[in-house]
DNA sequence: CCGGTGGGCCGCCAAT
DNA sequence: ACATTGGCGGCCCACC
């Protein structure tokens, strides 16, 4: 996936483009992880558009209108570009919204395809050679149509700088990967645990483990880090002795779980650091230590600096 | 496998 | 006000 420059404090740029028809349960999956994550960062990581392909109010599926901010045309340069429609897909399949889209690809770097969005994306010649994927209920009549595009069946799929998912669900797993890859992956658990979405264990994984049962020790770490478990609870919920926890942490990746769960703090809070604008007090409580003190402590020893030094 | 123990890590407090 | 540093005591854990 194409790697944002996180350096500078400017948002990223998102724009929506909706469909008359479109899901809106597909658009809050994609908005929603957004707001969540300005509201966790303390500022401005995304701010976004609502576009149509007129300008005009949209109508989604459910009867919801929504004030569209812009027609596409008229909205400018974005970093991402979001296409929305559902299931009146194939109304909107024509050469002016092909044109339309085609025009928007020099202005928006990324182009998403949400729900049926690959369709339209791929009607405008923007999949031709890309992997990409489409609501399951069309994924045959997809590959038909588009034989130049690979289709895929994964709920989510990158493919350089065209993404695609495969319906409302789906847009929210996009989003918070995307979050993600930009943001941290501490930040990405944080959102994906305000909506009580189980993404703890998904995605990419943690220092890498060998033994599934260091790797499932490892896996409830991370979901623990700010109220960290005993090394003894950890044993008990893995059904080992402590001794034999130890044995095998050893063995797999070379230290004790005290330590490996203590650096995995550290990675957090170190992400915290540098990719948020949260307060140290706060960093600390969230990566488990009680006092700021302490893990300023353990941040010198672990990375040879105090943490606000790490910060411009 | 269990138990002890020395050491490391953390919480609290005070000072800057 | 908040972050950092340092001291100290206690507890947890790694290792014998």
């Amino acid at each position: 996936m194409r790697k944002t420059k996180i350096s500078d404090n400017e948002p990223q740029r998102i724009g929506v483009l909706l469909f008359d028809q479109f899901s809106n349960h597909c658009l809050a999956n994609a908005l929603e992880p957004l707001r969540a994550a300005n509201m966790l960062a303390g500022r401005a990581l995304y701010e976004w558009n609502i576009l149509s392909t007129g300008g005009g109010p949209i109508v989604s599926s459910s009867g919801l209108s929504i004030a569209a901010d812009a027609a596409l045309g008229d909205s400018g340069r974005g970093d991402v570009l979001f296409v929305i429609p559902s299931y009146g897909h194939t109304r909107h399949d024509t050469p002016q919204t092909a044109r339309m889209l085609r025009a928007a690809s020099g202005r928006y770097p990324v182009m998403v395809g949400m729900d049926m969005g690959s369709w339209l994306l791929a009607a405008a010649d923007l999949l031709n050679g890309r992997s990409a994927t489409i609501h399951w209920d069309e994924t045959e009549r997809f590959e038909e149509r588009f034989p130049d595009v690979q289709v895929s069946r994964d709920r989510v799929v990158f493919d350089g700088t065209r993404w695609s998912c495969a319906g409302a669900m789906t847009a929210f797993e996009l989003v918070l990967q995307m979050i993600g890859q930009t943001h941290g992956e501490s930040l990405r658990l944080e959102v994906a645990a305000l909506f009580m979405h189980p993404a703890g264990n998904s995605g990419t994984a943690r220092p890498t483990a060998r033994t599934a049962q260091v790797s499932a020790a490892i896996d409830l770490m991370r979901r623990n880090l700010e109220e960290p478990v005993t090394i003894p609870q950890l044993a008990k919920a893995l059904n080992l002795s402590q001794r034999k926890l130890d044995a095998i942490f050893r063995a797999d990746v070379g230290t004790s779980p005290q330590t490996i769960y203590k650096q995995m703090r550290l990675q957090a809070a170190k992400r915290y650091v540098e990719q948020t604008s949260l307060p140290i007090a706060e960093i600390a409580v969230r990566c488990g230590y009680a006092d700021p003190s302490a893990m300023t402590r353990a941040f010198r020893e672990e990375y040879g600096s105090a943490p606000t030094a790490l910060r411009g």
